[in-house]
DNA sequence: GAGTGGTCTAGACCACCAT
DNA sequence: TGGTGGTCTAGACCACTCG
């Protein structure tokens, strides 16, 4: 018996090979995406899902094992697999790469500036890869880290996705873990293109440094799960006693 | 049978407990660093590495796909297993990560300003993580895109790790794979700290730009398969066509 | 066709956690 | 003590590459 569950609806669609786990880890994906389990709860061990979807346990193994390296799921031996969730101490740091210099890493706080529905910005169009006119949610907000701030961020993001962030008065810290939990989107990937500017006025202004000043500007943009952008970021950080920090491996 | 070849080494030393496959994997590993098999090189296929350590063939499979995910070996269906070199498409921009704005990724060429045999200053004995009087040699370059200039950059080495050095007057664009191939040191780990800051006179007479413009300022510490710090670089790059690119997932 | 890695399965046993 | 994931093994078969 091979690939018999999974082979019938994908072969119709062209696709030549896909091995059983690869589709077993999109199915599982793809339950997460509709909300079949939420983040935090457990899945069904692996033997269970292996008669649920008609396959043997090892290669359930193989697909949760994959999905917990892409820190879709987390595994924990004795006790079960459980969707991700944007509040581990893991899960927090995996996207704030802005360090003070030679102290250990630390969450900012935010400070909400304004929070307003627009008419998308050409430069923010083009980050979304779309055409055309829609409307996003515009989020200012200084950072604070040393009881100082230290970033001032433009958040866009697209109405579509977001509609209930109409009329809203503020923002919890860490946005991430409230995109996950009040919207269903998962930040699952991101892209930063960094560059070093000039402090203008209103940089002097919002982060207590002087215009002529150099900084750092972060523009990333997030994908949630299912491979959509969500969201797009402007960050100006200081860089006088911060620093952005990549590890690879 | 069970843990049968490698479990009376590392009960000795106190370890109490390391998965089978993870003990063949640093064992390859150690291998690799003692040269048994040089970069580009084929190893000996799953049933004789199994048979070689005693383990079954599907534990070496695990042990050899776990070097493969940290890009120490590369693996071709149907050809063999290779030790990963620092020449293939892949393997060149994987530390490279400064990128012409709105352009494909392209390898910067690089002129030789100088290279001497110095007493290490003290910012680079800080970022070595070693106390005393170490020699280093210091490399000055700068890189070139786009027929521009666009990073300069210091570069220091130690007299331990690169003693064949002294004397030599050219060097080839690609370090990495130099230091692969000419010391056996291969870069496996990298640590960037990034911030912004102003030209200063020399950055603008070696770039090209105005005193007072933003540059990008990357250290980056590198280390070596078996996690030696090889490398301390210090680039100051041009940020007004160019960015520093990360991608997360 | 011969040889390599890749997939899939099945089963025994171990380590860890909760109760 | 029962349930979970983790390890290790064995074997059949598939997909790919190359001479």
């Amino acid at each position: 018996m091979k690939n018999n569950r999974f082979d019938n609806k994908l072969s119709q669609t062209g696709v030549v090979f896909q091995p059983l786990y690869t589709q077993v880890e999109n199915h599982v994906k793809q339950l997460i995406v509709e909300q079949r389990w939420k983040p935090g709860e457990m899945l069904p061990n692996e033997f269970q899902l292996a008669e649920e979807l008609g396959v043997s346990q090892g290669t359930v193994r193989k697909a949760l094992n994959g999905l917990t390296s892409a820190k879709i799921l987390s595994r924990r031996q004795g006790v079960g697999t459980f969707v991700s969730e944007h509040t581990n101490q893991d899960s927090l740091y995996r996207y704030y790469p802005i360090i003070c210099d030679g102290k250990a890493p630390e969450l900012p706080k935010a400070e909400l500036l304004s929070l307003e529905l627009i008419k998308v910005p050409k430069n923010v169009l083009a980050a979304f890869g779309t055409e055309g006119n829609m409307k996003v949610f515009e989020v200012l907000r200084r950072r604070i880290l040393n009881n100082e701030f230290c970033i001032f961020e433009k958040i866009y993001l697209p109405h579509t996705y977001f509609k209930a962030l109409e009329g809203t008065q503020e923002l919890p810290h860490t946005l991430y873990h409230f995109y996950q939990t009040q919207f269903n989107l998962t930040v699952q990937a991101t892209t930063d293109r960094i560059k070093a500017d000039i402090a203008t006025a209103e940089d002097a202004r919002l982060l207590g440094v002087k215009k002529g000043d150099a900084l750092l500007e972060v523009q990333r943009i997030a994908h949630s799960l299912d491979g959509k952008a969500i969201e797009f970021r402007i960050s100006r950080c200081r860089s006088d006693n911060y620093h952005y920090l990549v590890e690879s491996t």
